[in-house]
DNA sequence: CACAAATGCAACATCAAAGTCTCACTTACG
DNA sequence: CGTAAGTGAGACTTTGATGTTGCATTTGTG
């Protein structure tokens, strides 16, 4: 595979993620425009419109990956890696509704989060819980309210006042997650 | 009107709000098919799919009005309101999913939520932060945070231990939703 | 009962998106 | 530089959903 073909795909990944996170069902040819290519590049990087969103979730799971490693969730102290998961993830800017969107997807068997990627979170929820930080002991539940909480302070604008100072970024982010996902399970933020 | 094309609308309604509940993208087939009547009559009781969503989401604010009359949310103790309205919700046993679509589209200027339910939800904010039951002050986010975790406890299997003992009746799941919503918005559950 | 209304059924038109193909062109890379 | 690969543009087919219509049948209501 040539070079600039390499970019052509990586760019129609990156221009669907933004896309699909305000539209999860935006056509190919929203994601091309945004991404500066013709509709029928994007046919010829990804085979189908279900190819593009498995090179998707792949991508979102590898990054994900990625994250929990340096987050270090099954050493560090749970609250720390628990931001540190949060801050990455913000980073990523990556729509969650798409994520819950594929889960709840009736035709769908395999869920969008990986069994790794789910696993390891899991780890970090049961660490939480072991370390007193949260009282929701069942993993299931807590990635659930991680999801959805990711989602809705995803949907913040910059400049809203619980997000200050940061002014939006994605630690700023990150602090007001944790603190409601604590908060959220029973924990004492 | 003839009493059953009224019954009919209802049906259709009612059948609505259970599929897409499910895949907010279902088609008027489905939806007809699960309301056990021909597609024709669909679109006999609403002219368009767009008709049908409104008439599901005029349902909703009137159910949301009626439920928030009843909890007293601008009397009652602002905890207690929110327990009751909580169980109202679940009983209604609608997708809110669905209504974070609806806001979430780009082409859809009016909210799913009315004004007269936005504003009376945040009111009922703004009483629990005055009474020193959560600490978050702005009600949009507590808007934001509300219909998320309605959401994600709307999801949880009927046998989820955090239900436990009710088995996932609606008092079980505002219950588990009260303690949540109360604890992410920086309260003391 | 008798009539008007509602329904089921099937056919039809319309439309948007997905997917395929060709051809002229541009660009990467040996 | 020359070739092979990638791209843009456009035409085309297919598919699924929406919306419409006509007609026979059923059903509610005065």
């Amino acid at each position: 595979m040539r070079a600039d073909a390499e970019r052509s795909a990586a760019r129609i990944l990156e221009a669907a993620a933004t896309v699909l996170a305000t539209d999860p069902n935006a056509s190919l040819e929203r994601i091309a425009d945004a991404a500066g290519l013709a509709r029928a590049t994007v046919h010829r990087r990804f085979a189908s419109r279900q190819a593009l969103l498995g090179a998707l979730v792949d991508q979102l799971n590898e990054r994900y990956l990625i994250s929990l490693t340096q987050a270090r969730v099954e050493t560090a102290p749970p609250v720390v890696a628990l931001h540190r998961v949060a801050e990455a993830v913000f980073a990523l800017k990556i729509s969650h509704r798409f994520v819950m969107d594929l889960t709840a997807d009736p035709d769908n068997c395999l869920t969008a989060l990986s069994p790794e990627v789910v696993g390891r979170l899991d780890t970090l929820f049961t660490r939480l819980h072991e370390a007193g930080a949260i009282t929701a002991a069942r993993p299931a539940w807590c990635r659930e309210v991680f999801l959805v909480l990711l989602d809705a302070v995803h949907r913040q604008p910059p400049d809203a006042p619980e997000l200050a100072p940061g002014n939006g970024d994605p630690g700023s982010r990150a602090d007001l997650f944790a603190r409601t996902l604590l908060g959220a399970l029973g924990g004492t933020p």
